[in-house]
DNA sequence: GTAATGTTTTACCAACCGGTCAAATTATCA
DNA sequence: TGATAATTTGACCGGTTGGTAAAACATTAC
């Protein structure tokens, strides 16, 4: 008996914090690639290393793995754009957001993989979160764009497709890794493609929204 | 009896042409919103409007159909980028590109997150097509860039990522929608929403190559 | 019209899936 | 140490899944 299941919001065991731990890890990668419908529990459970059973003594269904693993992507993903500061420059600002975007594209491709899997699949489990607090905090940086350049200090352009097309190129070298890869070939493919990537999106940016060349 | 199943290269009805017409229609639907993994029989079946069995008449297996509808996205896929020209001058060549990718997430979403699900499951199916086609098609147009770089018309840069932010900017309308049309809320949301992209992307594009402002 | 071929349906199967249960095992602590 | 609580396991369940078999039904060609 016992229904530590999960936690029971306090108390909980090194074993608890460590399997949990395994288990989100494991579910990481299974769900980053096959989705949540394409995810089993038995694959995440032979990934723990543990039997299915006792995975579940841990989470008890596979959409409160999957939930957990959301929430905890959800804010670290949207870090970045909260750092978004109305009184920096915008050359500074922008620039380390691409870079900040682009090193967790490279240090959390799973992480990136697990929420577009979950965008491309219509977002029914975090259509909440969307609609609020990440709608609101795109409106709140579109706004500081906006002052950004009645000042003349940006091109004039829509902050909304700014914002997408940084996500957007970003985010490509998690999510598209296996084409990336593969077009630039064996020599190019390297960990310096991040590099190279870095260097083409802020001379993109800075240049495209009339900033200083790069 | 009788095996037309899946069509023997010659000899097709009437009737086959339009269900397996109708098959891959339904199909498109499912796989582009839940995967290959996350995808059904059931499904299929059920939204093409026939039994399991009898769409199992047309297609012999699940992979059959994913496999199908993958050859024909490839190839519509790549059309745009076939079309880039050595010899038109860059302003009009990458202008209308990005043009005809918007277009394609505009008018084919369902494709493109097929696309998308593939690549994010690591391409399983169509790794041949990446590493070969894909990759020489790419190759070749990179190098028409390169030209256009030494002959002073476009601004130095990594002709691979540009192709990659084109990609990733254009293909995002139409992968990441659900998030896009959160985001711009109700009332930017509409079709408009495809005119701002392109005229903010030409903008970001023009200008960040160094070609005459947008 | 009838025979051959093409299409659809009903019934079915074995494997897999998410999840439960109760018993066995192990860790914790007085 | 022993009692108590925490963890792990194997056996199991009902529903779903990809796919098959065979017969009923429809269409076409002669």
């Amino acid at each position: 008996m016992t229904v530590p299941r999960a936690a029971k919001t306090q108390r909980r065991t090194r074993i608890q914090e460590e399997k949990e731990e395994r288990i989100l890890d494991a579910a990481l990668d299974v769900f980053s690639s096959s989705g949540f419908r394409g995810a089993t529990i038995d694959q995440i459970a032979e990934a723990a290393g543990m039997s299915k059973p006792n995975l579940l003594y841990y989470f008890r269904t596979k959409e409160a793995i999957h939930r957990t693993l959301l929430e905890r992507m959800l804010f670290t993903w949207l870090e970045p754009l909260q750092a978004f500061d109305a009184d920096g420059d915008p050359e500074t600002e922008i620039r380390s957001y691409i870079r900040r975007k682009l090193e967790m594209s490279r240090d959390f491709p799973r992480e990136s993989r697990l929420f577009a899997n979950e965008i491309l699949q219509g977002a029914p489990h975090i259509e909440d979160e969307i609609n609020g607090p990440l709608k609101a905090l795109v409106d709140e940086k579109a706004e500081v764009i906006r002052t950004w350049i009645k000042a003349g200090k940006l091109a004039r352009c829509d902050p909304y497709h700014l914002i997408f097309s940084i996500w957007a190129t970003t985010q490509h070298y998690a999510d598209f890794d296996v084409q990336v890869r593969a077009v630039l070939g064996e020599n190019r493919a390297g960990e310096g493609r991040f590099e190279d990537a870095a260097r083409f999106l802020e001379q993109l940016f800075m240049r495209g929204l009339g900033i200083s060349a790069a």
